[in-house]
DNA sequence: GGCCCTTTGAAGCTA
DNA sequence: TAGCTTCAAAGGGCC
């Protein structure tokens, strides 16, 4: 795996198991001098609490620890929020490991600089020219990748919420102890925490703000506009039919992982570069690209990733991935039949393969996902057949689009890696594979010159499928 | 309107 | 513990 495995890394997929972060144990020690106190913490979720739930707070309720950690917020801060913000630099304006990035924007690196006293954005958070108007979110944010358009829907204000301030009057528990979290005055800004930077964010309180006034943007209603309503309705404080508050509980969304990260901030660049509107073709050459990436600029987004998930974990003591299990609906019984035939399959590739299975395979090998090798252009695994004695088909073929983004995106790395050594179980893109005049003829750059192929192979690019 | 596609990674579940 | 499943973002395509 070349993101971050060091040699004789084992779980490759995991890649940011393989930094080398201090256990959580051992990060107790510092707490950031900007960390948010521990009543801030506890109004935090009191407040996310209170609005999601009512008056009462059920998730604190049913999670003893949500509890203990609330009461325990020296344990809880010093626990989630690592030391090796200090130790990577970001603790103060980092002048190595984020500078250039995108994330040079990112709340938790941002810390003193990222947003400036008066409100405005540090001039480093516009390097990166990832645009996404209609959520107005500031695109820089990372720490802000969730869907927030839910809280800027309707007839209300694309700013703010008409009833946001009325809902702080109300809720005098909460913003009284919470000076951090609404609009502050230029001074209060300095009081928050690196961490909850964002919460300050022109943009953020403009429209993703959560009507408690912790705009969190991993808060979101189930769905659509309708339950944006009667979310906003569940801030009132009239009570409701235990069934229609349940209902209407707010879904808290998964942290993103560092590859959602990257995701997020590379997509608009490969659209622009590329011309390509279909997300599910973006994301194969992002996901190529991601893997093409050193080892140093994907230990970027792992750590920004771990950070999202302490973050997350602070604000929701009590949320498990598996609250969001059942809302979104799969073929998972096709998939996985497909999963079982497929001769890619980490498992059938490492037999194939012969190699260790602890150290040979990247990630995705090692999970359900498709063989490398398999994908990157060797055509196919080990054995032309299939377990089950039939042809194996051809590699999917998004390596032309990819290539056409190698040409389209100057870097190096596509064709060699900077540093190969750690990349032995994803080598990049095979710079044999060809470009496909389909491929090229869509696009705009002039350094994707067509190569002799197969026009189809085009396809995922052109067209998606 | 809502699911699919497509990617990787994290977390939960199951055997 | 290995392997599998689900979800996270995105937005065009499709039914």
């Amino acid at each position: 795996m070349p993101q971050l495995g060091s040699g004789g890394g084992d779980d490759l997929g995991a890649t940011d198991e393989m930094l080398a972060f201090k256990d959580e144990g051992e990060q107790e020690e510092k707490i950031p001098e900007n960390a948010f106190t521990e009543r801030d913490l506890a109004d935090l979720k009191s407040s996310l609490v209170n609005e999601s739930e009512g008056s009462g707070s059920p998730a604190a309720a049913a999670d003893p620890e949500a509890i203990r950690r609330v009461q325990d917020p020296q344990r809880v801060y010093q626990e989630k929020l690592p030391d090796h913000m200090e130790d990577a630099g970001m603790k103060h304006q980092d002048p190595g490991m984020y500078k250039g990035s995108a994330y040079s924007g990112y709340p938790f690196l941002m810390l003193s600089d990222p947003y400036l006293p008066n409100g405005s954005m540090s001039p480093l958070s516009n390097k990166v020219p990832v645009v996404q108007p209609s959520h107005g979110v500031h695109p820089l944010t990372p720490l802000i990748p969730y869907s927030n358009d839910h809280f800027s829907h309707g007839s209300h204000s694309p700013h703010l919420p008409a009833d946001i301030s009325q809902k702080q009057v109300h809720r005098p528990s909460q913003t009284s102890d919470i000076p951090g979290f609404y609009p502050l005055p230029p001074a209060g800004v300095g009081q928050i925490t690196p961490s909850m930077g964002w919460f300050t964010h022109p943009l953020m309180l403009g429209s993703s703000m959560h009507t408690t006034g912790i705009p969190h943007p991993a808060i979101v209603p189930h769905s659509g506009k309708q339950e944006m309503e009667h979310y906003d309705r569940n801030m009132k404080p009239q009570p409701e039919p235990k069934r229609e508050k349940e209902a209407k509980k707010p879904t808290i969304k998964k942290p993103l992982n560092a590859f959602m990260l990257y995701m997020k901030e590379m997509r608009a660049k490969v659209i622009a570069e590329c011309t390509l509107k279909e997300s599910a073709a973006i994301n194969q050459i992002l996901g190529r690209r991601w893997h093409a990436l050193s080892r140093e600029e994907q230990a970027k987004y792992y750590e920004l990733a771990r950070k999202e998930r302490q973050l997350h974990m602070q604000l929701y003591p009590g949320w498990s991935a598996r609250d969001n299990y059942g809302k979104k609906k799969r073929r998972t019984r096709e998939k996985q039949q497909d999963s079982n035939s497929d001769p890619a399959s980490p498992k059938k590739c490492r037999a194939r393969f012969g190699l260790n299975q602890q150290t040979d395979w990247c990630g995705p090998c090692r999970r359900k996902k498709k063989c490398i090798r398999y994908l990157q252009g060797e055509g196919r695994c080990a054995s032309p057949v299939s377990s089950d004695g039939s042809a194996i088909d051809s590699p999917p073929s998004p390596l032309d689009a990819l290539q056409c983004i190698s040409s389209a995106f100057p870097s190096d790395k596509l064709a060699a890696p900077a540093d190969s050594t750690h990349r032995e179980h994803t080598d990049p893109l095979p710079v044999s594979a060809p470009i496909t005049a389909a491929a090229c003829s869509s696009r705009p750059n002039p350094g994707c010159s067509p190569a002799p192929a197969e026009p189809s192979a085009c396809s995922v690019a052109s067209t998606g499928t």
